[in-house]
DNA sequence: TAAGCGGTTGCAAGGACTTGCGTTGATAGC
DNA sequence: GCTATCAACGCAAGTCCTTGCAACCGCTTA
């Protein structure tokens, strides 16, 4: 970069004392000058400074581990439109196969000096996965807000949907239609919210033999279930709604029908849930108010106000639709 | 910034020189001091210099209309994916209610120096709406791909999903389970693909009074639908999935059913519309092909290739499920 | 133990950038 | 037509940053 103001003024046709007061945004250069100045910089393929690119960098990292559940793209929507309100722009990062790590997407969005950071359903969530970046976003003091799991050790305020009621409700649900062998699908053995809606299953005298751990998604669901069909279950409750279908599509493989033979109950309440065959009982995560939480903690934290590190936890709500019904008599 | 280096070398406990080294990335410093040196810019709060944020600001601006429609997140997934294995990051603009435009994206990924934008049914698509920030990308020399849609004026490569042959599929099925009376539900009247399809579909002898435009979501579809069903028709072919399941429920709120009474055609294919009730008849956009191709010819640009700014039109596919019937007689 | 050697660091000269001040030129007032 | 005024800009001194070179340190080798 040797020389950089002297190149400039020449092909601009001023002296370097000009072109220096452009880049540091001083008074005493006429717009015109300011502008041909700026453009012979970009021509020239110079960097502009940070403030004269606008400082309407008001990013927020917004990171979510997949988007093939339809709950994540409808999350980032609410706190993506929620940031808007507030004039800060989000973000979105996604893990993808063979793609980017939560700790690259960390260093990105420190590099791109964000705001804030919002983590859903991430790594954190997996209790044995490394936290170091978790640290380093700490000890830059960089707002941070998790949803939706528990990382105990460090100090970040977490907005979170009520794994025990929502448990209760859906084990709830079925047992007062009368089932009795009741299954439950679950996402991996680290994700803390299916470790807290197993805890409970048990707490309320579940059968820790009817519970499968997959991956999240539709075929994880499938798989997951058809051992649990396989093993005589009249009810089961699944983790997420992708794992509900895959849930439904597995009882169908066995030729049982759902409601008739088996009932499913899924979890969040996801788009279109309604339009499914059969519709899905599910229950729903307020991620409308758990949205605006988290935004209103993550600009109170921009703000410098001193925000707790506690867990908020929301009340799920159970949509009885029609995938659960009595069992066979 | 006065004495910045003096102030730093201060800090650390090292001479001028060296915290100049490390700011230039220059070799001849231990990794430990280096290391202390860039920790004491941060908590003195100076920028890092760009090179040092690890060049890995291969970043890819992804700019899509919502994420309601989920062949929206499939297409992020399939897009930051192929990207990803390339060792680009992608960040993912959406405009949300009250949200950020799109020229506001455009400004800021400028900003954050990335080295190419793929837009997805963005303004772009809507031939009315003010394409000025693409003059801009075009200034810039930033490499862009557009993906379904038109702006003639400008030389982007494109990869759209023919809508045309879409149209035709789509109204070739109907036609031939015995159907006369078609409607047609589209997008806003400026929406480019939309207007592909209008223009086929009276091409192809569509009567052009049983076309409705309406907004891309399922609430529009119903209220779009229902205005054709009251005039009679018994198959309606709709630009995308979400908007033939609002056909679908209006159908079913005027007492008929789907497809006994009124056979509908979806566009998209996306997740789940095997799940819904009844599954969707739809045409498929070939999002993994198109994704990737959208990936070669960015990344070709951003290898300084020279691309010819043409558009890519793929193959649609009819995915025929139990959405389409033959008529009552 | 001393010499050799490579990696790390400070010194200081030289170069790049900043800034107070003076000059220029345009405009307005007398 | 003359001059006061002021914004815009260049000059050059001063400040800050960069870099070649040499000193230093720890380690290996004779």
């Amino acid at each position: 970069m040797t020389r950089r103001l002297a190149e400039v003024a020449k092909k601009v046709g001023v002296s370097e004392a000009t072109v220096s007061r452009v880049l540091n945004g001083k008074p005493g250069v006429s717009d015109a000058t300011r502008e041909a100045v700026l453009t012979a910089l970009d021509v020239l393929g110079y960097e502009r400074p940070t403030q004269l690119r606008g400082d309407r960098a008001r990013l927020v990292g917004l990171v979510l581990p997949e988007l093939q559940n339809p709950i994540f793209p409808a999350f980032a929507e609410v706190v993506g439109g929620a940031l808007a309100q507030q004039g800060f722009t989000s973000v979105l990062c996604t893990r993808t196969v063979g793609g980017v790590s939560e700790a690259d997407y960390v260093d990105l969005l420190l590099q791109q000096q964000v705001s804030g950071v919002v983590f859903a359903g991430g790594l954190y969530a997996q209790a044995d996965a490394s936290h170091g970046h978790y640290e380093l976003l700490h000890e830059r003091k960089l707002p941070t807000v998790l949803v939706n799991a528990a990382v105990e050790r460090l100090d970040f305020p977490q907005v979170s949907c009520d794994d025990v009621v929502a448990a209760e409700m859906a084990l709830g649900h079925v047992r007062a239609l009368g089932h009795e062998r009741i299954g439950l699908v679950l996402g991996p053995k680290d994700h803390v919210p299916s470790r807290r809606k197993l805890e409970t299953f048990q707490a309320e005298g579940g059968d820790p033999e009817l519970v499968e751990h997959t991956m999240f998604s539709l075929e994880g669901g499938h798989a997951a279930a058809a051992r649990l069909v396989r093993r005589g279950v009249t009810a089961v409750i699944c983790a997420s709604d992708l794992l509900a279908l895959g849930t439904v599509r597995a009882a169908r493989r066995a030729g049982l029908s759902v409601p008739g033979d088996v009932s499913v109950v899924g979890f969040d309440d996801s788009a279109l849930m309604n339009c499914t065959e059969p519709p899905l009982t599910t229950v729903r995560q307020p991620i409308d108010a758990m949205g605006r939480a988290v935004v209103d903690l993550l600009v109170a934290q921009i703000d410098k106000a001193v925000v707790p590190a506690d867990e908020l936890l929301f009340e799920p709500e159970l949509v009885v639709r029609a995938s659960t019904a009595r069992p066979r008599a």
